[in-house]
DNA sequence: GATTGCATACGAATTTAATCGTATGAGTTT
DNA sequence: AAACTCATACGATTAAATTCGTATGCAATC
């Protein structure tokens, strides 16, 4: 692994664009839009550029071998939760990652099962010591 | 509490200057530009523009009866932890923190005495079901 | 084959963030 | 009191993100 990856880094607008398409796999810009507007205003248009200035940057592929281009997301979401992940650790919580888990574990309600899960990820990292 | 809260989002040159805020509870420009450009380069002016739209904003008050202006934060760092918490749960983690909390967990080292601490918050959550 | 509908391409306008030069003034030093 | 130093104010520029109008083309329908 020679060359260094460009950190890209999505803008709040191709982040939603983004959720959509990791949602769905891959999708026309029209199914994009109609699921954004569920939550926002735009108008047709503005969601094509947007994405073809995805294409651009390389955070989409797509297919135009047909009339209707077909998107598909090229970074992961695992990936891209982690690069904010970090960006918020580094920038917000003084590059401290368990302050972070702090905050989130006090501010929100989490159900038996899900509290269970962070446990188990607790009790694995403990018997890695 | 009638009127509701704007809901400021400071950028990321706003939050570098809030941390240095946070963490030195008040200082000059001149203070805040020395620390800033440890890290990276600006003039001067740029810094003090940028504080003065923070105060425009009402991120930050300031002491200005005195010729050099005192600059203190006007936002917390723990709500403005949550906002963007938030911010980044529901735009990236479907709404769902627990999925948050395992990834932040799951990507970073954790000193025993950390994860002990987090051992007893879930403790806490857990004994409160 | 003309009309209509839907798709992409493209350029331009708008908005917001960030950067910095220059003007100005107050207080110190010489 | 002239020169220097350091501070704020302010306007202009640049850059990036967002928005959208209009042009163009293809393909199905009339």
């Amino acid at each position: 692994m020679s060359l260094k990856e460009k950190n890209i880094k999505p803008t709040e607008s191709e982040l939603e664009i983004l959720g959509i398409l990791w949602e769905k796999k891959h999708a026309t810009v029209r199914a994009v839009h109609e699921e954004l507007i569920l939550n926002k205003d735009a108008g047709y248009t503005t969601t094509l550029k947007l994405m073809q200035i995805m294409f651009e940057k390389k955070l989409v592929t797509r297919d135009d071998s047909n009339k209707t281009h077909i998107y598909t997301p090229a970074v992961s979401k695992e990936k891209t939760q982690k690069q904010f992940l970090n960006r918020m650790i580094t920038g917000l919580f003084s590059g401290n990652p368990t302050e972070l888990v702090l905050q989130a574990l006090g501010q929100h309600k989490n159900t038996e099962a899900e509290l269970e899960r962070i446990q188990q990820m607790i009790d694995k990292l403990k018997s890695k010591k």
